[in-house]
RNA sequence: GGGCCUGUAGCUCAGUUGGUUAGAGCGCGCGCCUGAUAAGCGCGAGGUCACAAGUUCAACUCUUGUCAGGCCCA
């Protein structure tokens, strides 16, 4: 029986019996405190090592070695029964660690049906919860119950059968992992964990913590434990090998379960009997840490390329792998060893039902995979997996909406790009012989050294292990295909005749769209594979998961054509903020497009890029300045960043003293000045890295400004302009007029058209373009009765058109 | 009870060694564009960075505590 050190316990005088328990537990028994009399208060340190009588007469022969003397245990609590509390160390953890080194014997009176033994022969094969009843009637009959009483605590079920356990001690062997652990951690700090915190947190920690393996099991099914005992000592042998057990026994065995090597004995060494096999398997995980040698049949086999392969480059898993596979590969590989078994690991999360809550076979709130992946695809299921904090080792909360997203967002577009190419290459019957070209094109020179930043953006998060950044390039460059290459390239591929132009933009697409598969490759496996049998040439892989990852060539890169792309697409994104901002539609042709920048260089590359920024933003002509001053207005704000470490203090002042810089002083700071200033506390010599300018656009203008890049349109709408605008309503009507009647792209069209004098004058005035843009063979000004009306603000238009042939 | 992780827009998530207008995608509203697109583009609304205290000239960021969620262990 255990007591605690520190509890206070009486004896107390109860009619002619003498009871000892805890002082705090007194009221629990006595309502009254005159039904006793405290005779003796004592610590249970001082009650240590009093003899007992056992409630029951088993087990007495253990009486010699101290098994009925009190012992102390920090456990012991007084918060219900009689603050002493009855010990079995063949039942609880507490209690074998309490007895572990007092010498007296664990004993365990159950078999493995838990029915009690020959050692308790009144209850002998009674199963132990059904001998409850007439263990406490026999209590009471002898006098010995004072108190019964039910009360709820937690208790072990097994998560299968739903059955209640009793918890009972077994012989067991162990590795010992004292003896190993310093080698662990070593071979832990070897390795690099994504997410990094595991290495010293979650598994460090348990590292640090290891207690000794149980590694074998009481099965039937498993790896038997080759360790062969004599049946008449304690002489053992382990085997290592067929070949060894085949020396020992005569016997080579080629089926190693458990009902054959059983079978196989030979004469003990030590001449006291015969060597048996032990009867135990070996604890799966074992063999799960075992997976390096075992895979390769190592050391009999496959030597040398063990030696080159171990230890792996990677492994992947999920977090709840702490005490599971990723402890025990690391036991294995550190004891035989001295290594890790893996120098990276990426640890990914668990996947959450929508719900939030873990996915389960009972509540069955997840979808069906096989659903998810007949709907949206197995690359949408991958992809979505692959771009969410799952595999930054968090909890990600499945659903169908996020895989939506990857395939519209990501899968769809992708597809669209290639189907796009395959359109015209069949029309124009382009055919690649895979051999990189050198364009002239700035455009296919900017995709080419874009889709060459790619690969090294995406192969370094790779080498980091960080699949979603890496993932989130790919996205990118596939926008930039589809809405900057393509778009702005379109009419290259329209041109009826096979140009050099026209040849090179194919080159380049195709080039462009070889090396995104190659490099999304991982991530999308099947819909890359796809595109790649009907890209390949003879000479290629049979399969794009065949092929080597590309590796960035950087001489096609060019990184200051991708900083003017990036400069040009910055300027058109405004330019058409601004026109959005004021109603207006880039179907109306504007007069011109100021751009104002201070930077020499910004406005090189702009004039430079001239066309497009025209031609996107429909404007005739693109105006550079560099007063910035007529169009914005300055104010400086502290560097906090650089100041701030000298200020220290005195920054907030100082702050408060640049806020009131003048345009003035801000622009000569600018130019190159310095300046004093002067603030309550100190004084500062200030210089342009100290500031941080904002720009803000004057009132009335119709100005937008992105840092130092200011842009302004003019928007006049002189008459002629909006004669072109409105033509060009009228071309963009006829082409939705040719896709209701379901007229052929190429078919050529007769032309009617009706309204206004002014709209007349229109139309006479850009009326070949009108033509051109439409197919149009000819154009009568009449009205029909087929005549669809159309207007735009108080304009009116009646439109026929006809098919050529037709008429 | 202990260890580790997480908490930022309606949703899913970024946010470098602390530095002053906290970002993206989706969704929503409005508009534009369209001879590749079950498309695309622009603008807009939407935030007490879970809460509190502390350190600091300065905190989404560092420290401590509280609350909520998750996983593992007991």
């Amino acid at each position: 029986m255990a007591l605690g050190p520190d509890i206070v316990y009486t004896r107390v005088k109860d009619g002619n019996e003498v009871y000892i328990l805890a002082k705090e537990r007194l009221s629990a028994y006595y309502k009254d405190p005159g039904d006793y009399e405290i005779i003796e208060e004592l610590t249970g340190k001082e009650l240590e090592g009093t003899s007992y009588v056992p409630l029951f007469p088993y087990f007495k022969e253990f009486d010699k070695q101290n098994a009925f003397k009190t012992l102390v245990a920090d456990y012991v609590t007084v918060q219900d029964g009689t603050g002493i509390v009855h010990t079995a160390p063949g039942f609880g953890e507490d209690d074998y660690n309490v007895m572990k080194n007092t010498g007296i014997p664990v004993v365990c009176p159950i078999d493995a049906e838990c029915r009690f033994t020959d050692e308790v022969p009144d209850y002998k094969g009674v199963f132990v919860k059904d001998a409850d009843k007439a263990i406490i009637k026999r209590l009471k009959d002898e006098g010995k119950l004072v108190k019964r009483e039910n009360y709820l605590h937690s208790y072990p079920f097994c998560y299968r059968t739903k059955e209640p356990l009793i918890y009972r001690a077994i012989s067991c062997w162990f590795v010992d992992i004292s003896k190993i652990k310093e080698k662990m951690i070593a071979a832990n700090n070897q390795v690099d964990w994504v997410p990094s915190h595991i290495k010293t947190g979650r598994f460090g920690k348990w590292l640090e913590g290891a207690r000794d393996w149980a590694i074998s099991r009481n099965r039937y099914w498993g790896n038997p434990i080759p360790i062969w005992k004599c049946d008449g000592s304690d002489y053992m042998e382990v085997i290592g090998s067929r070949e060894e057990l085949k020396e020992k026994s005569g016997v080579m065995v080629d089926d190693l379960h458990k009902h054959f090597v059983d079978e196989i004995t030979w004469p003990s060494p030590d001449g006291k009997g015969t060597m048996r096999r032990i009867p135990d398997v070996l604890d799966c995980w074992f063999e799960s840490g075992a997976m390096p040698y075992a895979q390769v049949h190592y050391p009999f086999e496959n030597k040398e390329w063990f030696e080159n392969h171990f230890p792996a480059d990677f492994i992947s898993e999920g977090l709840d792998q702490t005490r599971g596979w990723f402890y025990t590969l690391t036991i294995l590989a550190a004891a035989l060893f001295d290594k890790p078994a893996f120098k990276n690991v990426i640890v990914n999360g668990l996947v959450l039902a929508e719900d939030g809550k873990k996915m389960s076979k009972s509540e069955r709130n997840f979808s069906d995979p096989k659903d998810i992946i007949d709907t949206f695809g197995a690359d949408a299921l991958r992809m979505f997996l692959m771009n969410s904090a799952v595999v930054k080792g968090e909890d990600l909360k499945y659903s169908d909406e996020g895989i939506k997203d990857v395939l519209k967002g990501f899968i769809i577009p992708f597809w669209n790009a290639y189907s796009f190419f395959v359109t015209y290459a069949n029309i124009d019957d382009f055919k690649s012989d895979g051999v990189p070209k050198e364009p002239d094109n700035p455009l296919d020179r900017w995709i080419l050294s874009e889709a060459e930043s790619l690969i090294s953006e995406v192969t370094e998060q790779l080498d980091r292990y960080d699949l979603s950044r890496a993932l989130g390039y790919i996205v990118r460059f596939v926008d930039l295909l589809n809405n900057w290459y393509i778009r702005r390239s379109r009419r290259r591929f329209w041109r009826s005749e096979n140009d050099v132009d026209k040849l090179q933009a194919y080159e380049t697409l195709y080039s462009v769209l070889m090396t995104t598969i190659h490099v999304a490759a991982p991530f999308v496996p099947f819909i890359t594979e796809e595109i790649y049998q009907n890209l390949k040439t003879e000479s290629m892989p049979e399969s794009l998961h065949l092929s080597d990852y590309p590796v960035a060539n950087s001489e096609i890169r060019d990184l200051e054509l991708e900083k003017k792309m990036e400069i040009t697409r910055q300027a058109v994104s405004m330019g058409r903020a601004l026109r959005s901002i004021h109603s207006l539609k880039i179907r109306q042709p504007l007069k011109s497009l100021y751009i104002v920048t201070r930077d020499t260089k910004e406005r090189a590359v702009l004039r430079e890029m001239e066309d497009i920024i025209i031609e996107e933003l429909n404007v005739k002509d693109v105006i550079f300045k560099e007063n910035e001053e007529d169009l914005v207005e300055y104010k400086a704000k502290a560097n906090f960043k650089v100041l701030g470490k000298t200020l220290g203090k005195n920054m907030k002042a100082a702050a408060e003293k640049i806020e009131e810089l003048s345009m003035m002083e801000i622009q000569s700071l600018l130019d190159g000045a310095t300046l004093h200033l002067d603030y309550d506390s100190g004084e500062l010599e200030l210089k342009e890295e100290g500031i941080v300018i904002q720009r803000f656009e004057k009132e009335n203008l119709k100005v937008l400004n992105e840092g130092s890049l200011t842009v302004g349109l003019d928007s006049e709408i002189t008459e002629e302009l909006l004669q072109e605008g409105t033509v060009r309503d009228i071309v963009r009507s006829i082409q939705n007029l040719r896709k209701e009647r379901n007229l052929e792209v190429t078919d050529r069209i007769n032309l009617k058209l009706s309204g206004s004098d002014w709209l007349k004058v229109a139309v006479d005035s850009f009326k070949e373009h009108l033509l051109t843009e439409t197919l149009a063979d000819n154009l009568v000004w009449e009205k029909t009765e087929k005549s669809v009306e159309l207007n735009w603000g108080d304009v009116n238009c009646f439109i026929d058109l006809s098919r050529v042939n037709q008429v």
